[in-house]
RNA sequence: GCGGCUGUGGCGAAAUUGGCAGACGCGCCGGACUUAGAAUCCGGUGGGCAACCUUGCAGGUUCAAGUCCUGUCAGCCGCACCA
């Protein structure tokens, strides 16, 4: 078959048919498969593109043969940095490198064969797309979940601008690799803190990969405590978050974070050099280095005191960088004796180490960091872990001096950036008015062509006068824009819910239409993104529920993460590394069918691997056995030699519908390898069945129809041209996938392995409905078994019904 | 340091969830058809002459372990002074 004809023939077709348009009708049926969109940084589709939508793909044919209406969309999310730096290098303007990128890579979608909805596109970078993107914004602040602090953030001197938490990975861009530096900033964030809880006990309902819940889970970081308030000698007074507070007893000093106001402020006139001069040093070293859990503890004695509550002991206060200021309230107790890091600190400044936990089972070395006996604490002695925390607790809430506390690790989201290449914040910064939204009858705030987008450190939109000068909406007087743009991550946080009302000019999306299209039913794409995107979009979500513009908890039910491939050095595909494999010529020799179901058949498919091409010939040959098969038997006359129904029929008929019970459930559970390998076997016995002397057509055409059925999925512009050559009614895609008939998959005997003492000695077909005394009666008699237990006892006799029988001698 | 995942033939990989390890393929070997090759079709293929051995390694539970438990090694991923 000459593959490259046969597929823009059929993609023709298909386009002119609307075949793979939603159907409003049958919305009640939807089934919403999404694939996470692409970000068009290149212009070519490589492999991971590939390897993410092709079997996707087949999954949604199958979902959508099943008698769904399958909607699956496809876009690009097509702000961010990558375009803005290779503008920099090459002068071309982002907005023209994405466009061009965008059309390539439409084409090459569209050459895939996939069934997109290109109906329902959606490109972020586009006006009609984040003017309701700055529309998200404005809802956000209007519900107080967006507000503008200074704070210390991350910044990346590379790419001269701030990151969230989450684009800082081991202390570096993620995007560039430089070590972050932290600045004193005033920027925009959003409240996802306020949702932590919810974020968090949202995981149980979801249908994801436990690892990924459970990566959410640690990014967002409970934890359970107390909060213990000190007072200092001045009258000033402090809290400290701990976890542990059954070791109050222990704490020889306590620890400010060198952020901390009070620093300063306590910080006595003969230590106040050194004070400063230590905290200076600590705003220099970046994060990599304060972060590093082995780096030796630094830190400076204040010259001032502290009362502990509990037994009123005066304990000197330090300033040290091992304390954040951003977790907590920026400012530990010091127990030496019951933690690692407050040990390691007091041998070094010769602070006292006093034990007040027992080891229950042995003996106490210091330091003890685990659930012990209370010592050396007054009433509380003899009490255990948890119990000694709840009463320690309960007794603090009643001196006033603290209460039960619960922390999250999440921080709140940073979403400007410095950065030319996004969306324009859309708020106005009035002299008299202050901080002023751009009202909504006045979006989208547009994005200049014309700017200076050379990275300085500044706003390249702050330098574009037309922009920045406006008029306050409130007091019509003069004013200025926000320079700053969203991260790309806001745009990325709602496009699922622009798929299914894409078009609409009034609002971003109309609730009622959303309501019913959402949740995604299948989301499938790379685990990176796991604390990033799938996070904040989870968010978005909720905080537009509890607006009111939706009814739903979680905007997608169930995920899956495709593997990666990687080179075939078994490294990640990189220019450096100059091991990429594209997927082009692959494509241009076997057509996007067999390059597709190579992907699928070759690997596992959340597992990934090394690329190997080892197979794809395979794949190809099989397609072709199909089709030399389908071809033949097709010219088959029916009915005259039908025969009567015999031992060969009902062989052919159980690799039938095994072959469909099989692949069903491989497709339901992304197991498409297995899948592929099952449509083998069955081709195999239907080879099998053509090579005897008598044989049923009619039937035979029956299961060679189901064939086609069940290959249309994988291979879909191949089948649909068998199909048409069949004499099939287009489109093979609206007929109803094949159902297993579960009773021709009984069998009236089975066979049976047979062990003694666990060896396996013979295997026996057994009848069906034996009772074990029947089947030991049989074992015993056979004639390779017998000789094996004469003359001994038999101690035990198990059957696995099906299965096998174990002789225990 | 903490948490998670993975480890199976020469290779990619399966294994009904504790029940015949290696499905389906690649590769290799043999045969058929061919003047010959390609393509195709059929058969064989974990190791060992054998008894037997075999799922990273060492133990354990069980009639039975790739699967469960304990320890250990290697690789990958995530978090990393979060009090």
């Amino acid at each position: 078959m000459d593959m490259k004809t046969v597929e823009s023939k059929w993609q023709q077709r298909w386009e002119k048919t609307k075949e793979n348009c939603f159907n409003k009708k049958n919305a009640d049926k939807k089934f919403y498969v999404l694939e996470m969109f692409s970000y068009p940084s290149g212009a070519k589709l490589h492999i991971g593109h590939w390897y993410n939508y092709g079997p996707t793909d087949s999954y949604a044919r199958f979902k959508k043969m099943q008698g769904y209406e399958v909607f699956q969309p496809m876009g690009f999310d097509a702000f961010g940095l990558p375009a803005e730096n290779y503008a920099i290098k090459t002068k071309i303007h982002p907005k023209d490198s994405t466009e061009k990128n965008i059309a390539t890579m439409e084409q090459q979608l569209k050459a895939m064969g996939a069934m997109f909805d290109w109906s329902a596109e959606v490109k972020t970078c586009e006006e009609d797309y984040y003017k309701w993107t700055q529309w998200m914004f404005l809802k956000l602040f209007e519900n107080g979940l967006a507000y503008r602090k200074e704070a210390p953030v991350n910044w990346c001197p590379s790419c001269n601008t701030v990151l969230a938490n989450e684009q800082v990975v081991d202390g570096c861009c993620e995007r560039c690799g430089t070590p972050v530096i932290k600045k004193d900033l005033t920027q925009w964030f959003f409240k996802i803190t306020q949702y932590a809880e919810e974020l968090l006990q949202g995981l149980d309902k979801i249908d994801w990969p436990e690892k990924t819940k459970l990566m959410q889970r640690n990014w967002i970081g409970k934890s359970t405590g107390c909060e213990i308030e000190f007072e200092c000698e001045s009258g000033d007074k402090f809290k400290v978050f701990t976890t542990r507070c059954d070791t109050v007893f222990g704490v020889s000093y306590v620890v400010l974070a060198p952020e901390h106001p009070l620093v300063k402020k306590l910080a006595s006139e003969e230590q106040r050099e050194a004070v400063e001069k230590y905290v200076a040093e600590t705003a220099k070293t970046n994060e990599i280095e304060r972060l590093s859990s082995a780096r030796e503890k630094t830190g400076v004695f204040i010259g001032h005191y502290a009362i502990n509550p509990v037994n009123g002991e005066k304990v000197p206060i330090y300033a040290a960088d091992y304390v954040l200021y951003s977790y907590g309230t920026g400012a530990v107790m010091g127990v030496p004796a019951h933690d690692e890091r407050d040990f390691m600190f007091a041998k070094k400044y010769g602070l006292p180490v006093k034990k007040v936990i027992e080891n229950k089972n042995g003996e106490t070395v210091l330091p003890f960091c685990e659930d012990g006996i209370c010592v050396n604490s007054l009433q509380f002695d003899g009490r255990f872990g948890e119990d000694a925390r709840t009463e320690i607790t309960n007794y603090l809430t009643k001196l006033g001096k603290g209460q039960r506390k619960v922390n999250y690790r999440l921080r709140d989201w940073l979403v400007s950036r410095q950065r030319y290449w996004g969306a324009p914040i859309p708020v106005i910064h009035c002299p008299h008015c202050g901080i002023v939204p751009v009202p909504y009858k006045d979006l989208p705030v547009r994005l200049p062509y014309n700017v200076e987008f050379e990275p300085d450190g500044k706003s390249p939109l702050a330098k574009c006068d037309e922009f920045m000068h406006t008029k306050c909406p409130h007091c019509g007087g003069d004013a200025l824009r926000d320079p700053d743009t969203l991260d790309t991550f806001v745009c990325s946080s709602w496009y699922y819910l622009r798929y299914p009302d894409a078009h609409n000019t009034k609002m971003p999306f109309d609730p009622e239409i959303v309501n019913k299209m959402l949740p995604v039913d299948k989301y499938v794409g790379g685990a990176e993104h796991a604390c990033m995107h799938l996070l904040y979009a989870r968010f978005f979500t909720k905080a537009l529920r509890d607006m009111g513009y939706l009814n739903f908890d979680e905007p997608f039910q169930s995920l899956v993460h495709q593997g990666v491939i990687l080179g075939p050095d078994g490294n990640r595909m990189s220019k450096s590394k100059g091991n990429i494999v594209s997927p082009d010529e692959y494509v241009s020799t076997y057509g996007a069918d067999v390059f597709r179901m190579y992907l699928m058949f070759g690997f596992s498919y959340t597992e990934g691997g090394p690329w190997s091409d080892d197979g794809i010939k395979s794949v190809a040959k099989f397609l072709d056995r199909v089709e030399r098969f389908v071809l033949k038997v097709k010219d088959y006359k029916s009915a005259k030699d039908s025969v009567a129904a015999g031992a060969n029929e009902k062989d052919l008929n159980y690799a039938r519908n095994y072959a469909i019970r099989q692949i069903t459930r491989d497709l339901e559970s992304f197991s498409f390898n297995t899948a592929v390998a099952r449509l083998m076997e069955y081709v195999n016995a239907l080879y099998k069945y053509d090579g005897f002397a008598e044989k049923d057509n009619a039937f035979l055409k029956e299961c060679t129809r189901d064939l086609l059925l069940l290959l249309a999925p994988f291979a879909p512009h191949f089948t649909e041209e068998l199909w048409e050559q069949w004499g099939g009614k287009y489109s093979v895609f609206d007929h109803k996938y094949p159902v297993c008939d579960e009773s021709a998959l009984e069998r009236e005997e089975s066979e049976y392995a047979v062990q003694v003492n666990s060896k396996i000695k013979t295997k026996i077909m057994l009848a069906k409905g034996l009772s074990n005394d029947e089947i030991q009666a049989i074992v015993l008699a056979d004639e390779s078994i017998r000789p094996l237990i004469e003359g001994k006892v038999i101690r035990k006799f198990i059957v696995v019904p099906g299965r096998l029988v174990n002789i225990i001698l």
